[in-house]
RNA sequence: GUCCCCGUAGCUCAGCCGGAUAGAGCAACAGUUUCCUAAACUGUGGGUCGCAGGUUCGAGUCCUGCCGGGGACGCCA
């Protein structure tokens, strides 16, 4: 009874069967339509089916009609199994053909107890049952620092990742490192103006078109103290390559630490370098080309924003169309070495040789048109069997107590993601990343999120958690510590808890498994974040009720039976909330 | 021109494989406030869910068209 609201679905399936093996309805009603959930309105109880409504075209009676009978049906199984306390389950039809379900306190109780039997690991799902799923995230190109928009990829990607493992899938998580274009060669030019300079040379001004960043400063002097003059007074064709090893090795170093300061990590990273070196993608490419799916051929323009130097050319093409693209896409530039796309087709259908089928991809908004092109390669190259989401990032727009803080690169006012780190803590970045939807841009003020007020999420979240925690320490005065553990408040008289705020809140922490799921499912992590809010809410609600109405306080000096079962609603509360950080990647404190 | 995302309260946004009278925070208004942790609390008002059709028992949610905002659109990644 881990997931109730699963439970309850399960139990209304099972008098529908009652009723077809008495006969009194047919057989072979298609029962998957069957959906249990919360209504809205708490006048509806705490769990209702639109069950006769479902099957009433089938068995050709009206919803309302059929709702009266599935009703005593349930009951009579209640009364019969005793699934929920015997006599615990009152089922009321409703308008429409609703099912309005009301459960008897002692089930909400046993969800109380079920939490914290299983500790932060509450919400844990065999959803996934073990299925493979590569999360690719990040992948920020090796030429520098990354700026807030990655940090914003690394945490959902890295969020979704956790929640999909609690959901029960095998999470792979993987970075693919651009190492292999014309942007690194272009690192590695400006490595070696900068490598002159820490020898004393003159370099003027970083000419436009190479990577201006003084990031790269101490990457000169690096390569200086390791390798001296000798590249000096060197053609580019001898340099560049070493040049270029060494530049990416530092930037990823960078990279990494910055992730590290985030607290992501990574199973894999991936390089494309390496495919193009093993021939992996000549692979690939030839396997598309004996199926007929390149040919040479011209494109059309761009519409409305045709290039000035548009010229038609005739292009190594990949029937993208075939797979549901709208134009072929190109394969080869006009230099004759692979496209991007060509080197990503191979690492995609390099993921599906490992064995995932499963495919994520965490991207910036700056790539949404890339999308459709992906997944036809994929469909290309995997013979259909293997399917790519691809969650997009919307951008961040930062303020400062309200007022826009320009970016520019050029400016120098470029605000790297580590000093965004440095300045507000990975936990306030992680939890403020989550407060959107990732498709939406995100406002993120440096005042606000640091702000100690209702108004700041990750405060108020973060209080919930430490206000428990000071509940707990204050217990401590009338009770020994061995009687204000889980295990022990397991064994607190719950059924004290009768007040409906009190079990409004056990109900809302017996959704988070369900929350999990559906959170997994539909690869929204952000749900966890309003979920969280949520229950902040409702339990600083009944705080705050105790100050109006000290018999509804947590710890009663008059009453210690009751202030031990209210101690275990507060441990209720700082598990799931702990359980929801967790995967978010934000530590909860014990006290502020 | 094509494709993708978005359009929900004055503002910022949720809305869970369609479900019953569409929610939260902020702002506004009205009150309360020395209380287990203080960084407030309680309540009230406020929405033709961009527009128009369609699908069905039922649509903010699905489909089509239009309007408006953002983004992408050969040899960047």
């Amino acid at each position: 009874m881990i997931n109730i609201v699963q439970d309850v679905r399960a139990f209304v399936v099972a008098a529908i069967d009652d009723l077809i093996s008495q006969g009194v309805l047919p057989q072979g009603l298609d029962l998957a339509r069957i959906a249990v959930e919360p209504p809205r309105d708490p006048a509806h109880g705490d769990l209702a089916t639109n069950a006769a409504m479902v099957l009433a075209g089938a068995v050709k009676q009206n919803p309302m009609a059929l709702a009266e009978q599935i009703a005593p049906a349930m009951m009579a199984r209640e009364i019969e199994t005793g699934d929920y306390c015997g006599h615990g389950l009152v089922v009321t039809p409703a308008r429409p053909g609703f099912l309005n379900i009301r459960l008897a306190p002692e089930v909400w109780h046993a969800q109380l107890r079920a939490v914290l039997r299983a500790g932060t690991s509450f919400g844990d799902s065999r959803l996934g049952a073990g299925e493979r799923v590569n999360v690719e995230y990040v992948s920020a190109n090796p030429t520098g620092p990354m700026h807030v928009g990655h940090g914003r990829g690394a945490v959902v990607g890295d969020a979704l990742s956790s929640l999909l493992a609690k959901a029960g899938f095998a999470v792979h998580r993987e970075y693919y490192i651009n190492d292999a274009g014309a942007q690194v060669d272009i690192l590695a030019r400006s490595l070696y103006l900068r490598y002159c300079e820490a020898l004393g040379e003159d370099i003027g001004a970083i000419p436009e078109g190479l990577y201006p960043g003084e990031y790269l400063v101490e990457t000169g002097r690096a390569l200086a103290a390791r390798d001296g003059g000798k590249w000096l007074d060197r053609p580019e064709s001898e340099w560049l390559g070493p040049l270029r090893d060494f530049a990416i090795e530092e930037m990823m170093a960078l990279i990494r630490d910055d992730l590290t300061a985030l607290g992501v990590h990574h199973d894999l990273f991936a390089s494309e370098r390496r495919l193009v070196n093993e021939g992996a993608i000549d692979e690939c490419l030839a396997a598309l080309d004996r199926r007929g799916l390149i040919y040479t051929g011209v494109l059309e323009p761009p519409k409305g924003k045709t290039p000035e130097d548009w010229e038609p050319r005739p292009q190594t093409l990949f029937r993208a169309t075939q797979f549901g693209d709208d134009v072929d896409r190109p394969l080869k530039k006009s230099d004759g070495s692979w496209t991007y796309f060509a080197a990503d087709i191979a690492y995609h259908r390099d993921k599906f040789r490992r064995g995932f089928a499963n495919l994520i991809d965490i991207w910036g908004a700056d790539h949404g048109g890339y999308v459709k092109r992906m997944q036809a390669a994929i469909r290309a190259v995997t013979d259909g069997k293997a399917a790519l989401d691809v969650k997009i990032c919307q951008l961040i727009n930062l303020f400062d107590k309200g007022a826009p803080v320009r970016m520019s690169k050029r400016a120098g006012t470029f605000v790297t993601l580590r000093e965004v780190i440095d300045e507000v803590g990975k936990d306030v970045f992680r939890f403020i990343m989550l407060t959107r939807r990732n498709d939406q841009p995100l406002d993120f003020d440096f005042a606000k999120v640091t702000e100690q007020s209702k108004d700041n999420p990750v405060f108020y979240v973060q209080y919930a958690h430490a206000r428990a925690a000071s509940v707990m320490r204050h217990a401590t005065e009338a009770f020994a510590p061995a009687e204000l553990s889980d295990t022990a408040l397991i064994d607190a008289p719950l059924d004290r808890l009768t007040d409906p705020a009190e079990l409004a809140l056990i109900r809302q922490l017996a959704q988070w498994p369900r929350l999990v799921e559906g959170a997994a499912e539909a690869h929204e992590p952000h749900r966890i974040a309003f979920y969280l809010q949520d229950v902040a809410a409702q339990f600083h609600m009944l705080w705050n009720k105790g100050r109006d109405e000290a018999t509804l306080r947590f710890i009663l000096a008059s009453d210690p039976e009751l202030t031990r079962a209210r101690l275990a609603l507060v441990r209720g509360v700082a598990i799931v909330v702990a359980s929801g950080l967790a995967v978010i990647g934000v530590e909860p404190v014990e006290e502020m």
